[in-house]
DNA sequence: TATATTATCGAACAATGTGTTCGGTAATAA
DNA sequence: TTATTACCGAACACATTGTTCGATAATATA
């Protein structure tokens, strides 16, 4: 890849990001993104096909960032024993609080439904993977399907009630609370 | 209320609702309400603000029709009560599915956070003045309303699943998974 | 019924945002 | 050194928004 295509698409991110802690990504214009990022308007429709689609690609960046890291650490067979304390839900929770990436500023917006969509897509094919692990007696019965959606809505849930209130809950204690709704 | 001012409401909310069930709320424009209504694009905007505005109205109309039959038709006491047949959720999935074809296709959209917005604050309201009667032992050290949101997302995302998965599940089946899962 | 009020029309308007085009320039790769 | 290609910047057509204004017709009121 080329030098000068690495420096815009860098330079738009990073605007884009910008923006994106300040207001909502529907109040965002191209205007904006360029003017930040200091490049020309037609630089930025050859990176990128729309708005939607710098968004996905920022997305798919930082959601692979996250989920691998996690992997990384956990490698061992309990991960998502809901009683281990060092289950990657509570491992998820600490990424998201030592937020280097801005993502808790994108879940507590107002109008940000796309980027909750592809977070819990991507949580989704996780929580799949490894649901017998995360299954109860209670369970039984249910749709697996049924089950895998409703436990990852629910962690998108809990994430943003967290930030809502103000993180006022430490990591340990907000993992408590889904894993006894869950 | 001028009698005209009616017809141009009524043309205007059923203009918007028909093209809410073919197109995502993002994609509709002024322009396709005012011609399918049939009205002055001035008269639009003398009667709603925004788009935005003009949603949140059919929302009241239609969650406000929707919360108020059911607490007509359950008056008593039992309504939260989780074992009875005749719970309010059941009677929410039943109202839902012999759906006037509004709320659902409304529901089921992609880019309709707004509309989920509005149902979840009214269904939370509902939810949040019975707690006690919803309540069981595990739910024992959650804060109320951790407890109360975690049940109002669960019974929005539950319809949203019903309606995505094309309603294969009878509404007394889907209020179970809804309970099992609570 | 006569009169005053007011909702609507229709057409035009400025302002903003989107996505594209094109020739010129400069950084990069070969 | 030469060819390629990413970028600039300015302009462009187009769509959408929200407003304005005088004329018209439906409605309320007396």
């Amino acid at each position: 890849m080329d030098r000068r295509q690495r420096k815009t698409r860098d330079a738009i991110f990073k605007a884009f990001t910008e923006l994106l802690s300040k207001k909502d990504f529907s109040a965002i214009t191209v205007g904006e993104i360029i003017e930040c990022a200091d490049v020309g308007r037609a630089t930025f429709y050859a990176h990128f096909e729309t708005k939607e689609f710098l968004l996905k690609e920022l997305c798919e960046e930082l959601f692979c960032h996250l989920f691998d890291s996690m992997k990384g650490e956990h490698s061992h067979h309990h991960i998502f024993n809901c009683n281990a304390p060092d289950s990657a839900f509570l491992h998820l929770f600490e990424h998201l609080e030592n937020n280097d990436n801005k993502i808790l500023d994108l879940l507590s917006g107002e109008n940000n439904g796309l980027f909750l969509q592809y977070f819990k897509k991507d949580l989704l094919h996780l929580i799949y993977s490894q649901l017998d692990n995360l299954k109860t007696e209670k369970h039984k019965g249910l749709p697996q399907e049924f089950l895998a959606n409703h436990i990852a809505s629910t962690f998108v849930e809990t994430v943003k009630w967290w930030v809502d209130n103000g993180k006022q809950e430490s990591c340990s204690q907000i993992t408590d609370y889904f894993f006894t709704v869950i």
